[in-house]
RNA sequence: GCCUCUGUAGCUCAGUCGGUAGAGCAGGGGACUGAAAAUCCCCGUGUCGAUGGUUCGAUUCCGUCCGGAGGCA
């Protein structure tokens, strides 16, 4: 059976993706899946960039905007999503565009990692969090290296409650070891002839400067007013963790001046871009395009054009 | 003009009773399978403002000069 075509923009936050995506789509007739983390959630338009109207020019979007604040968020949901996104697109004979900056999506989707139904349970989560924190991380190592050993192993040389937590949690309600699962979560393989353009710089000074003037801009368009109304809504495990937000808090309650905020969330942001790009990085199947060699958008899609050109990746 | 303080990493500052120096922040590299905009690991050589002197040896002590802050006139 014929693997399905599908096309990805990635790279680090205000590289350029939204753009990049609606003008290859518009030059292969496409429309658009996010695989963004924080565009999914309602009313959080400026802080996560999510693309306007004038920005998706027309071009059709999945998985942007289409759930509340108060909700939580996984990978394992996001595959299921996006499958659905993509087979519907295919079902308008339009080519599916992946789109996004949330590496683990777009790594999880495109590789066909498979999660299991309701392998988490958020109680059973919290509970082993609090015990971490009361009785340590080699305490939890302890636990989970009496039945997954090599996990505890793996985990052992990082104090990182938070995957100790889960590899447990996922024992506990599956039986199963995350090893294992991990394993076997490859096994189906992926069933997409893909093909990814990435958005990096050689001056990673020149992301930065773009990151930071973003976030002059978005303070001009009601970022205050946004953050105001985010913070007090009530939000969930994920959508909590938004850049963008939190970061005003200081400034709100009175605590910190607002410019000592907003330098506060550049360099989140920046950091966060850091992160971005040693994820992708690794990744040696993406093809990238240094955005302070093409600057603008029409410059990119020729070059982006080239490349699945020279790939011969749609033909005639 | 005189007096005092000050000049050390990109920034804020420690420190060396004379043997060429170290924290925080920023920054860099990495990991990553159901919170991933999350979580975690690793990384500190810089004409110690410039120049002369004392000394085996000066960033450290002394002189001069230059920059910055304050005070007195």
């Amino acid at each position: 059976m014929m693997k399905t075509k599908i096309l990805a923009v990635v790279g680090p936050t205000a590289s350029g993706k939204t753009g990049l995506s609606v003008a290859l789509a518009k030059k292969y007739n496409g429309e658009v899946i996010s695989a963004d983390s924080m565009q999914i959630y309602k009313g959080m338009q400026i802080a996560t960039a999510k693309p306007t109207e004038e920005e998706m020019q027309g071009i059709k979007h999945y998985l942007i905007d289409f759930l509340e604040t108060n909700i939580s968020y996984s990978v394992g949901q996001y595959v299921l999503d996006a499958r659905k996104a993509v087979n519907s697109v295919i079902a308008r004979g339009k080519l599916p565009i992946l789109c996004g900056g949330t590496g683990l999506y777009v790594d999880s989707f495109l590789n066909g990692i498979g999660f299991v139904d309701s392998s988490s349970d958020e109680s059973i989560r919290k509970e082993l969090s609090v015990i971490g924190q009361e009785r340590g991380a080699e305490y939890l190592l302890d636990i989970l290296s009496k039945f997954d050993p090599e996990s505890a192993k793996r985990l052992g040389k990082e104090i990182n409650v938070k995957r100790i937590v889960r590899a447990i949690e996922f024992y506990l309600v599956t039986g199963k070891t995350i090893t294992d699962q991990n394993e076997e979560s490859r096994l189906s393989g992926s069933d997409f002839d893909s093909l990814i353009i990435g958005l990096t710089a050689k001056n990673r000074q020149y992301i930065y400067d773009r990151i930071n003037r973003r976030v002059d801009i978005m303070l001009e368009c009601g970022l205050l007013d946004e953050a105001r109304n985010v913070l007090s809504s009530d939000l969930s495990e994920t959508s909590s963790k938004a850049i963008g937000y939190k970061q005003l808090l200081p400034y709100f309650n009175g605590e910190q001046t607002l410019d000592e905020c907003v330098d506060r969330l550049k360099t989140e942001t920046r950091r966060y871009a850091k992160r971005q790009l040693t994820w992708f990085r690794r990744n040696e199947n993406i093809n990238w395009i240094n955005i302070d060699e093409f600057k603008s958008t029409d410059e990119q899609a020729q070059e982006a054009a080239r490349i699945i050109d020279e790939k011969g990746f749609i033909d005639g």
